[in-house]
DNA sequence: CTGACCTATGCAACGGAAGTGCATTTATTG
DNA sequence: CAATAAATGCACTTCCGTTGCATAGGTCAG
């Protein structure tokens, strides 16, 4: 409970009792969470604390944002090491067509691409979409 | 002209007058295109009447949707040869931060990725970001 | 040619999700 | 404790995708 606190204070983060709760709901789930989700999850709180939670968590880096394709913007907690800004540090996203679940591949890299003459690439955003490992295991 | 009803009718679509027009606006344009552009460019014609010609053109082939990562869905002509479907077909795209356009590179497809055991990949979905061609020359 | 029929088009409305302005409560600091 | 800043809650807006239903327009059988 205590390393929550800490961990958000030394990302500049505010460490309100909403605030550590959202944390906590995160790294409970292992995969990308969006706004709708924790509004289920956290019936009492209002939509826009929850919105402007996750955009402070964005900001300061304790969280990651990830569009899966589904046309809803999911959140998943950094790594330690996550550099998210850095092209050189995306990882890819795996979304699965069964359970509708995405999640963080971050062992895996987006592989450097050659771009033609004139193109500058300075972000990335890979997804795969499939079957994920527990539903394949089915 | 004719050749657009052609292709059209190749496709399965009844040529209409309004879905030639949009054929031509989309194949004029070599920049992925939403549904508000081309609202824009036919003011007189009715919004739904554009979303289902694009629905109906993404049906039989004659478009492929593109997830840019701006959240609004966009839509590009197939190539001659385009299988949107198969994997390794999945050319890659690139959205310009400067100009907010985002085109297709067609020659580029998607890396081959080795996943974790039990991930399946039926589709795949890559988007670089940085500054295009016309862009950098500037 | 004409009526029946199917398809395309237009109009209205809905619903989900992101986002903003402002008032109020809660926490921090002098 | 008072003054100030930050966080929360409420109301509302906007944008986009989508659907239901009525109408117009093209197609085909008789």
């Amino acid at each position: 409970m205590k390393e929550i606190e800490k961990k958000l204070n030394d990302n500049g983060v505010r460490p309100t009792a909403m605030r550590i709760l959202i944390y906590k709901y995160l790294a409970e789930k292992d995969v990308a969470t969006s706004l709708t989700d924790i509004e289920m999850a956290f019936a009492k709180a209002d939509r826009t604390t929850l919105f402007r939670t996750l955009k402070t968590f964005e900001k300061q880096g304790v969280v990651h944002q990830i569009d899966d394709g589904t046309g809803v913007q999911k959140y998943a907690l950094c790594e330690p090491g996550c550099n998210c800004e850095l092209e050189q540090d995306l990882h890819l996203h795996f979304h699965c067509n069964n359970c509708d679940e995405t999640v963080c591949l971050t062992e895996h890299k987006i592989p450097h691409i050659n771009l033609p003459e004139g193109f500058v690439a300075e972000d990335a955003n890979l997804v795969l979409k499939g079957i994920c490992d527990k539903c394949s295991g089915q």
